[in-house]
DNA sequence: CTGTTAGCGCTTTCAG
DNA sequence: CTGAAAGCGCTAACAG
């Protein structure tokens, strides 16, 4: 038995030709079920598989589309990769996970060639990548399809899938105004994952249900050092604000954490003194004391549609998916205790 | 200018036959320098970039390797991944990442489907599939070469690339040995990642060191539940015990968070009358509350020094690398007060 | 319903 | 140092 079984071997093992086999093998239906039987059991027996290498010289295919992302690691790009993943094996999909960050010149050079040289089939963009001219003019050019993540701009350019962040931060704020609450710090982040108008639509939504502008502070994160930092610094500026915030919205997750932690130190009891509440709903959200209060990213769903409108037959308008954000409330937040509601 | 740019089009650009051009992009050195240049200026001119579904025919070479692991999500897997991903494209070589989850019986057919027909070149293995021995054969059968990460069993069978979890143990029974703890409890967690003698290790080290055997209890992790369930459940049995223990060790990071979670809400001061230490150091452990003293996996290296391993020469003998783990020493394990040690 | 012919884009002989 | 011919394993087009 040779070393590489082909489309040859089994046509010989079959007693028919090469293209036979190969009908049989790609569901072509125009074979008589009698030979279509002959040709399984010789495939079977052999142990054929297909050359994918061969086949997508032929058929110009690849079966493979791509998933460019600024980052490899992190919670919310590595649950998309795998949940993406799992969406393109189930259609017979091969996924490439690259990494793209805009450092030099010759960035782009090389995603060019990686992209082209794998004849890929399609692209899923992530954010903040969704919104990189450059990179979508570089798509448009080798005419692959494209999926974009909670894209900020030129939405009817491509098909794309988002979370509803507007919903998300209308769900917090209720949350948070239903507790009692009226002053606010929100932690505002603009290159954050996966939007900057979080905190703007959250403020909108607070002033609507009657909050005093005056009483939401918006602090900057600085994303110079290690965020633990940034976010503790953020968190220390809050608390020397006057009044003092009953309730932070921290943007993410990985910043919520240290902000509570910051918190506690200084002695305030969370949520007793100050309620915290982050976005993303990672994995380690219920794990934490207190467990967090948080919006969940349907992450998972938001990865399966994008491959599927990726995968799908291309329309001429273009779609896009909107995700409901639901708000989790774990023990970060609570009504505010009387002594600060009433402080300053 | 056609569509697709083949090395027929660099060639009659350049003036030379198509094996030429083929040189000098694979970097053949018998051409002459001008030719190179010309060759050379036209392959950049036309934007030409080989075809690697027809390389990959004609060389039936794939430039491809895949890692198989049990779950794509979870830290310890994406770091993995993600690390294998960039040292991949280092080398010129690209990823395939699979999952392989041992439910079924076909289980091992589809995973062989799938290897084989993408033509891989190598596979890395990470734990507990490291010690799968249907695995194994499999990939022997296929002619695979492999190399696993962090393996139990059968040492010898290919080259391997571990962390050393002996000398971490003992650095953290050194560590709390010498703060003075005399009562621990440990968390054995037999299907965790990457090791089950973690424990064994442990409790050898601390006994080396004087620890009376008596005062070291194991628990067991319950793994049919929530992960932050079993770990709260397995933290309220060391509480019962007597005496009760000042210092945990708790497998992973993933399993401390809930256990001082837990601690806390019972009253304990974290570290003062309960100090918790961690395993792995994910990305969290010094977010929380108090910071996370753990062990480092070197993630990273670890991967990178598998990639290596695989796309290196074979060598006859087995090569298998051990990588330290630092102790990062936080804010989670001190001295135990001096009430706890005399207590019982 | 089935087979033949041709060729995808590249690299490997083997000659010049 | 360079080129011509052959073919990797597969499928598109056309026959039959």
């Amino acid at each position: 038995m040779p070393d590489i079984i082909t489309l040859q071997h089994v046509a010989e093992a079959a007693g028919v030709s090469a293209k036979t086999v190969s009908r049989v093998v790609n569901g072509d239906r125009h074979v008589s079920a009698t030979t279509r039987n002959t040709v399984e059991r010789a495939v079977a027996r052999l142990g054929y598989r297909p050359n994918l290498a061969a086949r997508s010289l032929v058929t110009a295919r690849s079966y493979m589309v791509a998933i460019i992302s600024p980052h490899l690691r992190g919670y919310y790009y590595s649950e998309l990769h795998a949940a993406a993943l799992t969406a393109c094996k189930a259609q017979g999909y091969h996924l490439l996970i690259e990494e793209f960050t805009r450092s030099g010149k010759d960035d782009l050079m090389r995603l060019e060639e990686s992209l082209r040289q794998m004849r890929l089939e399609g692209v899923v963009l992530t954010p903040p990548l969704s919104d990189d001219t450059a990179l979508l003019d570089l798509i448009d050019r080798l005419g692959l399809r494209c999926v974009r993540i909670a894209p900020a701009t030129a939405l009817g350019r491509t098909d794309a899938v988002s979370a509803n962040q507007e919903q998300g931060m209308i769900e917090l704020a209720e949350h948070f105004v239903s507790e009692g609450h009226a002053t606010f710090g929100i932690i505002a982040s603009p290159s954050a994952v996966p939007s900057e108008y979080r905190h703007q639509f959250l403020t909108a939504a607070l002033v609507q249900r009657g909050v005093d502008p005056d009483r939401i502070f918006i602090e900057q994160l600085d994303w110079d050092g290690p965020i633990t930092r940034a976010a503790r610094a953020a968190a220390a500026r809050f608390l020397c604000a006057a009044p003092r915030p009953t309730a932070i919205f921290a943007a993410s997750d990985m910043v919520a954490v240290p902000i509570i932690q910051f918190a506690l130190e200084q002695g305030l009891r969370v949520p007793r003194d100050l309620s915290v509440a982050g976005c993303d709903d990672i994995d380690i959200a219920e794990a934490v004391w207190p467990p967090l209060t948080t919006l969940h990213q349907p992450i998972r769903e938001i990865a399966h549609e994008a491959i599927s409108l990726l995968l799908a037959p291309a329309s001429a308008a273009k779609r896009h998916l909107t995700l409901t954000m639901p708000l989790v409330v774990r023990a970060s937040t609570s009504a505010p205790s009387p002594d600060n509601v009433n402080s300053k």
